[in-house]
DNA sequence: TCTCATTATTCGAAATTCGTACTGCTATGC
DNA sequence: GCATAGCAGTACGAATTTCGAATAATGAGA
């Protein structure tokens, strides 16, 4: 018998809401607000035991589902600029289709699908004018699957709620 | 009379290189890899103390230049999705005064001054279409200083490599 | 050289994390 | 219906880490 009436709570808690992964839901949002919370905290938050804590946060980190990740003020850190680029893909293409293959560069952080004047819309990020180049070189004119990209360098960056643009440097 | 050759190694460690802020880079290096990684893990990379460490990082987080934080990969996390919006600055109008007072609304999380079809592209959280129409209603059209608005709603996000927008939602 | 202020280190106590065994639940097959 | 395998959660002692506070080292200025 559990000292604490956490058997029971939890069966709540879990039932109440969503199937159950609402927990890890609950998990990364407290993680969001404090990435080095203690596991016990949280626990004790959500009212399970701190082990299962461990085991979700671990698993959603083996599973590339929650990074936790330091971050230091961009107006201190300055960083790279980057460029905004606007696709269209080409007839009897989808969108998903070169979203896929873009995603793959690491260069790439950020893809969106859209409605209106673009199909695509992508984020870049390029430590010089090079990099920017040979992206355009390989990636769009090489292929096929897009129709038209328009580019569009970034000249000043005034807000970036998130930014952590710096591992693809090593 | 330390019994770890610390004493010595601290001081060439710190005037290798340039002043002694150097350590803290170090420090949110290796933060940015892992951010729970142990204060003693970090001190024996670096060769300090542990409390040198935690000083350090309590330091920088209490002024605000260190932030550590967890970040959920959005395909697994489904979270409210986004809108992209170019926007064409008035006629004696700088970008930057547009990007100052957009600044300030939550729900807008990236600001980026562009060169090309646009004068800044924005990104825009909201949770339903109801918080998009009023964006527009208060933050585009009652303005004087935004001559064209290019709305692109997101209809799936397929890479977002930062994301940390759910502070937004107090 | 002597203070003073700041930063780093040390060390024992408290807290947290880790390894691992155990429990309970569910689904599957016999 | 019943046994069992798989899985997620829990419990608990051991190892590790963090914390608080005293002590030591450093550096700048008089």
């Amino acid at each position: 018998m559990a000292v604490k009436k956490q058997s029971s709570v939890r069966a709540t808690a879990q039932s109440i809401r969503s199937p159950k992964d609402d927990l890890n839901q609950q998990i990364i949002r407290l993680l969001q607000q404090d990435g080095r919370m203690a596991f016990s905290e949280i626990a004790q938050q959500l009212n399970v035991s701190e082990g299962t804590i461990r085991n979700r946060v671990s698993g959603l980190r083996d599973n590339n589902m929650l990074r936790i990740v330091a971050m230091s003020d961009p107006v201190a850190t300055e960083y790279t600029t980057d460029a905004m680029i606007g696709l269209n893909v080409a007839v009897g293409v989808t969108p998903r289709q070169v979203a896929e293959r873009l995603e793959k560069n690491p260069r790439v952080v950020f893809i969106l699908w859209v409605a209106g004047r673009y199909d695509l819309i992508i984020e870049l990020v390029s430590d010089d004018d090079d990099a920017l180049r040979e992206f355009l070189e390989h990636e769009i004119h090489a292929s096929d699957d897009i129709a038209k990209a328009d580019v569009m360098p970034g000249l000043k960056n005034f807000k970036n709620q998130f930014l952590l643009k710096q591992d693809l440097k090593e």
